[in-house]
DNA sequence: TGCAATTTTCATTTTTTATTGAAATAAATG
DNA sequence: CATTTATTTCAATAAAAAATGAAAATTGCA
């Protein structure tokens, strides 16, 4: 987690301690609302504010996590688009530096995480339907009320993902 | 989980089994995606198609959980207002049904687990603010531009909910 | 190429979350 | 109002998810 208020490291470098702090804990919330770990919150909250471009030891050890943790996360922000690395000259090590466009971020995420569930969804009414002849006339209505209603609520999905994208063009 | 596929029981009391299956799978995965727990999902899927109120015990015993889970999945559906307890004649258990309009399963779920977060979202960026004077006039546009596009993803996160709300009027 | 530095991977451990089962509570019936 | 029936609560257990740490793989440099 983050240093001890006692040994603000941070501030050393120039980074607000309040603000890392403050920071992180946003990220935190708000990646675990997408699902995500603790540490890829932590991460991109440390990197969201760090003028300077940071390795991945230097993200473990500020973290106090295992640079696997580190290396874990990445990965996860990598694929979200949510970091990019950047060269820093005379330097091997990678270094980080977080994407700030939400906008990317979130759309890779509703396009790998939410879509596949939309579609995954359409197919299962339509194994519903299927099922459906089965069943007498009287009863019928009844089924075809509750299909036709995921029917909407999947196609509302559906729509919600741009008008999302487009709300989310911060 | 739900029954064997040798012993259709549903098909007995006239729910087709593979609606019941199919119907169980995708609230599951849907709930899943809101952060609720497997059982929910399964209590709420067996609801959402079955004809008659279902009770406590039947609903345990048909999804083989224990009825301390069926309790425990009921306050939560209780609480998203996506159950409503249904009196039936001559019978003393508690009986439930689904609540099918959506939108109000989603307002809930908006209000009482997203809207809290947009809150603490923007005290946070508040104490940002004040953290922000103790640093050089030309580091200051630096966390500037980081600090105001939070408060633009906020802001962005705060229409998204009515937005949200409108086109889930399914 | 060989070596050292760095990163990734993954089996193991830790932590967190969900489920069970049984005791406590509440509600209805005779 | 005692007893049976039903429901809730909650400590204990099980399951799932995340973090660690060390071995394996990769990378850059001499």
């Amino acid at each position: 987690m983050a240093p001890d208020p006692n040994t603000p490291k941070s501030a050393e470098e120039g980074i607000p301690y309040t603000l890392e702090i403050e920071s992180i804990n946003f990220f935190v919330r708000l990646m675990s609302l997408l699902g995500l770990p603790r540490s890829v919150g932590e991460i991109y909250g440390l990197l969201y504010f760090s003028p300077e471009p940071l390795s991945m030891d230097q993200i473990a050890t500020r973290l106090e996590i295992s640079i696997g943790s580190a290396s874990q996360g990445l990965k996860t922000l990598r694929s979200l688009k949510a970091v990019k690395t950047s060269y820093v000259p005379g330097n091997r090590r990678d270094h980080y530096v977080a994407e700030s466009e939400f906008r990317r971020l979130f759309s890779t995420f509703l396009n790998d995480e939410i879509l596949p569930h939309l579609e995954s969804a359409k197919e299962r009414i339509e194994r519903m339907e299927e099922a459906l002849p089965k069943v007498s006339e009287d009863e019928k209505s009844f089924y075809d009320i509750r299909i036709e209603k995921l029917r909407r609520l999947t196609k509302a999905g559906g729509r919600l993902l741009p008008a999302l994208a487009r709300l989310l063009k911060i």
